[in-house]
DNA sequence: TTGACAGTTGAACAACTATTCAACTATAAT
DNA sequence: ATTATAGTTGAATAGTTGTTCAACTGTCAA
């Protein structure tokens, strides 16, 4: 047992599996983000919306009741991570996923929820 | 095109397709509670951590470089989404992940940020 | 060219939340 | 009994962030 250097306020009770685990966790920090995005129930509900379809902005802010302001500034958060993609069509803007990977999370956490 | 009564401040452009996505959206809040937990980085690691081996609060704690008691707040959490389950042995906490869900989650994830 | 509407943007505000700190319990060892 | 360590907990703080507001751009129609 040796004393940690570091901000931990503790010893090192199992050295040999913190190394294990170190050596395999993925320093991906793009992985957090992507987590972080979909954490917000405003987000999680406009990738729901737009894995069933197509959508503008009106339509996203009629659905969810919120301002068209509101809508905005959280696609432009989803358009950043990659998650949405976007084509105009004279003053409508029309949003839509960029992959299909967010539907299959969505899946999974719904087994999960439901399996209680 | 018919105004919307409520906090929106546009008209409705596509009233069919937003009427057909309100129908499939599933209103369980449960979901995006879910995914709010895994929106935290320090969580997500300690997710990560015992999808590789049940571990400790102090192994924890030397592995992210965080006090245990920012580590034991987190894991609360976790706790109250039904994501950890623990045993006691003496003095030491052992924790583990309650299901599987979260490993295919992770998975997902990952194929998304390295499809770019 | 003027008005109306879709959408965007930056700043400000309010609400939320992760971490810190200190005090505490519980178990084990001397 | 006393000391040391693992872990928990509540309150406070500091940083983050979602929404609002107002001003703006761009497109279409009269």
């Amino acid at each position: 047992m040796t004393k940690n250097e570091a901000i931990c306020d503790c010893e090192v009770i199992h050295q040999d599996i913190v190394e294990k685990v170190k050596k395999n966790m993925p320093d991906e920090s793009e992985l957090y983000d992507f987590f972080k995005v979909l954490g917000d129930s405003t987000r999680a509900k406009i990738l729901w919306a737009l894995d069933e379809s197509e959508m503008c902005v009106c339509d996203l802010a009629v659905l969810l009741n919120m301002t068209k302001s509101a809508i905005s500034h959280q696609l432009r958060l989803l358009k950043q991570a990659n998650l949405v993609k976007y084509r105009k069509e004279g003053k409508v803007v029309y949003y839509s996923l960029s992959d299909d990977h967010i539907k299959s999370i969505f899946e999974t956490g719904l087994e999960h929820i439901r399996e209680k």
